[in-house]
RNA sequence: GGAGAGGUGGCUGAGUGGCUGAAAGCGCUCCCCUGCUAAGGGAGUUUAGGUGGAAACACUUAACGAGGGUUCGAAUCCCUCCCUCUCCGCCA
């Protein structure tokens, strides 16, 4: 959410970035200012008739504890209107309130300057490349490795929950669990503080992150107890700090949390959903940080490093795109993604996505912190995936498999798998 | 799940209808005094919104778990929900 005033004195700006995020109804930024011009009147109107009632209510307490019961009765029979008035303005500031609240969510976060414009994918810049990309073609992609040795069962997972939730196997099952640690790990050398985090948040939280009203059909809804299972740990961390006022020292506050995730995918399909390209729960280590507004650009930076060095400890080959206006997502003012390459299936896989929010969703959560001897200023957040686990799995499983089908452990996480070969 | 108690500012804690955005204490900030230390004195110290102002600030509205109601007036009375604690039950 846009600071209502920030729109106001920048009404040009917040149109043209949400113009180049293919926003096509620019006229939300119109109506949320005239909106607000006739909130603003209403408020004012309110005060004016709350502050006249409050008067006359401690005008009443007064006489009547004088005992001049009449002269009290006087001015209680010149209030009822009054009381009536209030009651019919204070509805309709209400509900205007409630309209330009949701024109205000309606718009979309500023995208950095730095930031390529452009509408589709094809707009992202490649930002770095590293390693190179092994075009072997005997390689065989993961799920025909996994298959061949029973090391994630998908058949079973259909049976027992559905598609898309599957189950892993042994040395897979290990590999992950190492990885998580091993990630975890580097988080925590880099100052990252770990965190265990819910798997279940409640609505406040998923409005917080900005999960609903704008895309609630990504989330498992538990309807009976009004939870919404995770689709990130960014949901749970970010709102680890809701409504809470930290002190500049405290900043920049840095956590590592590892979560499954839940995402419904609603619409995907083909070589997307092949194995273990998208599922429906996935397990991910993920980066989170908030800062001051200062410093914010330089830790997304750091952030981005941070998950790009795991790639490397990893020997995994990989580029970092800078995501374009248009493919970078509503609460974000600027992306980075990183691909892995999978040379199985001779193709990138995001395995990370790097965000600044700027204070878009510490605004909605009310997130601050205090500056100085008198200030609180709104928080900046970041987030960023310190990886996704199962792309990272296909790629190792892919790129460190042998012509005889063995695959290596690569040399990071030898020392948690205590072995040399899956 | 059952029974009871309770939710007030950074913390402890007073407040059962009006002069209480909230006593007192602790903590914190600034100032004064004292050669250090200890102690003492004074001032300040919730948040969000609106209006005015370059700013300091002033005025004003709202908020005492959340939402609704009664009343001229609610932290205080009533209803619903949430949460915490104690006891019982169940349980990794």
């Amino acid at each position: 959410m846009l600071d209502i005033n920030f729109i106001k004195n920048n009404r040009d700006l917040v149109k043209q970035g949400a113009q180049n995020k293919g926003e096509s109804d620019l006229s939300v930024i119109d109506q949320v200012l005239e909106k607000d011009e006739a909130w603003r009147g209403l408020v004012h109107e309110v005060d004016k008739l709350r502050n006249e009632s409050n008067t006359k209510a401690k005008q009443i307490g007064v006489l009547m504890g004088q005992g001049k019961k009449e002269e009290a009765q006087a001015i209680i029979n010149e209030t009822s209107n009054l009381k009536e008035e209030v009651k019919k303005l204070d509805e309709q500031l209400k509900a205007v309130a409630e309209e330009r609240e949701k024109l205000l969510l309606r718009i979309p976060n500023v995208p950095h300057p730095s930031v390529p414009v452009g509408l589709t994918e094809n707009e992202n810049v490649v930002h770095a490349t590293w390693g190179e990309p092994n075009k072997e073609e005997w390689r065989k992609p993961h799920w025909e490795i996994v298959e061949r040795y029973g090391w994630v069962d998908f058949e079973r997972g259909v049976k027992v929950t559905g598609a898309g939730f599957p189950f892993y196997v042994g040395p897979v099952a290990q590999l992950q669990r190492a990885l998580i640690n091993y990630f975890i790990n580097e988080a925590v050398k880099a100052g990252y503080t770990e965190l265990q985090a819910p798997y279940f948040v409640n609505e406040d939280s998923a409005k917080g992150t900005g999960q609903i009203p704008d895309k609630e059909d990504m989330m498992y809804v538990i309807q009976r107890d009004e939870l919404f299972a995770i689709p990130t740990a960014e949901v749970p961390v970010t709102n680890f700090h809701r409504d809470e006022i930290l002190s500049e020292k405290e900043l920049p506050v840095k956590y590592v949390c590892y979560t499954p995730c839940w995402r419904r995918e609603a619409g995907s399909y083909g070589k997307d959903v092949r194995g273990l390209n998208r599922l429906h729960q996935f397990d991910k280590v993920e980066l989170v940080k908030i800062v001051q507004p200062e410093t914010s650009y330089d830790e997304l930076e750091s952030l981005r490093e941070h998950a790009e060095g795991l790639l490397q400890a990893l020997e995994l080959p990989y580029r970092t795109l800078l995501m374009c206006t248009g493919d970078m997502g509503f609460t974000q003012s600027k992306k980075y993604d990183l691909e892995v390459w999978s040379p199985g299936q001779q193709r990138w896989l995001e395995v990370s996505s790097c965000s600044n929010f700027e204070s878009f969703q510490a605004r909605r959560m009310q997130l601050r912190y205090r500056k100085g001897e008198k200030g609180i200023e709104i928080a900046h957040t970041l987030n960023g995936s310190g990886l996704a686990l199962p792309r990272v799995v296909s790629a190792i499983l892919e790129a460190y498999q042998e012509e005889n089908a063995k695959v290596r452990v690569p040399e990071v996480l030898k020392l948690f798998m205590g072995r040399d070969y899956l």
